[in-house]
DNA sequence: CCTGAAACGCGACATAA
DNA sequence: TTATGTCGCGTTTCAGG
């Protein structure tokens, strides 16, 4: 069931993407409104699931994942029990940041963060033993200019 | 200054990733610590910028955006004046959530999130009557099979 | 629907062990 | 480093305009 998201509550969201921190009295002085309706309208939204769960940007870098890959798969196989097999092989591995069907002659792109060159051939390895895959090209990003989450609204 | 990060400040990360809005006592308890200690180190990281922001994830079919282009770009121009006008242009437009400097013979892939097609028309119009490339190929998504900024900690 | 206010819990920090 | 304690803010709720 839709619900009807109006500029206040965009602006809420808005709020909320740039600083999940900050407070209701922070995000009401900012859209103009006040604690209370803005409380409400959240909580709103948390129910309808337009508003999902709370996290933080961690430095990739600093952490050791100093090695972001986009990968462009193409296959043959289209039959339902491939498909099911690839997107569970996907949704368990953790260093699947991102996984999307395309239109398109290539098939799927997967954005894959790991550690170093070495830790993405062992994912690769392990990968394409799991499913077979037509054709594989792998994008090294060398530098991450711009990264964020936050919806254009 | 590099931060020695421990099991432990690993195990807080991977809790605030998962769910930023929980307390201290919910971490503590869960990384077999107590409040105190975990705030420290979560202040320490916060000031080290392995903690960035904090942010809530929102559901993109929802509000309106229904379209997600994966943009490759090659370009014949790598001078300092191009690059710089070129990555302003990509900074400074929201509907671009990640942009990636590339090895290889494609330069750049940029992740483009926007209502519809034709919105994506009009980011790619503007976008190279501001800045020259060489050959641009476009993926569009059909489908988000995985979506996550977590790293595999 | 919004305003105002009350109550409770939690984060922030100081103090001490 | 961790445990304890206090203060004040923020979330959450409720009674009324």
């Amino acid at each position: 069931m839709p619900v009807r998201i109006d500029a206040t509550d965009r602006k809420i969201l808005a709020a909320l993407q740039a600083d999940a921190a900050q407070s209701l009295d922070e995000i009401a002085k900012n859209v103009g409104s006040s604690k209370t309706p803005v409380w409400n309208r959240i909580r709103k939204m948390r129910e309808a699931g337009i508003i999902g769960h709370q996290t933080v940007v961690l430095d990739a870098e600093a952490l050791g994942f100093e090695a972001c890959f986009f990968v462009l798969i193409r296959t043959s196989e289209h039959d339902a029990d491939w498909q099911g097999r690839f997107l569970k092989a996907l949704k368990s591995r953790p260093e699947v940041q991102e996984a999307h069907r395309l239109a398109g002659d290539i098939d799927y792109i997967l954005k894959v963060r790991v550690k170093n060159a070495r830790a993405y051939d062992i994912f690769y390895q392990a990968l394409i033993s799991e499913v077979k895959v037509h054709n594989v090209t792998a994008l090294l990003s060398m530098e991450e200019i711009k990264s964020t989450v936050a919806l254009p609204l």
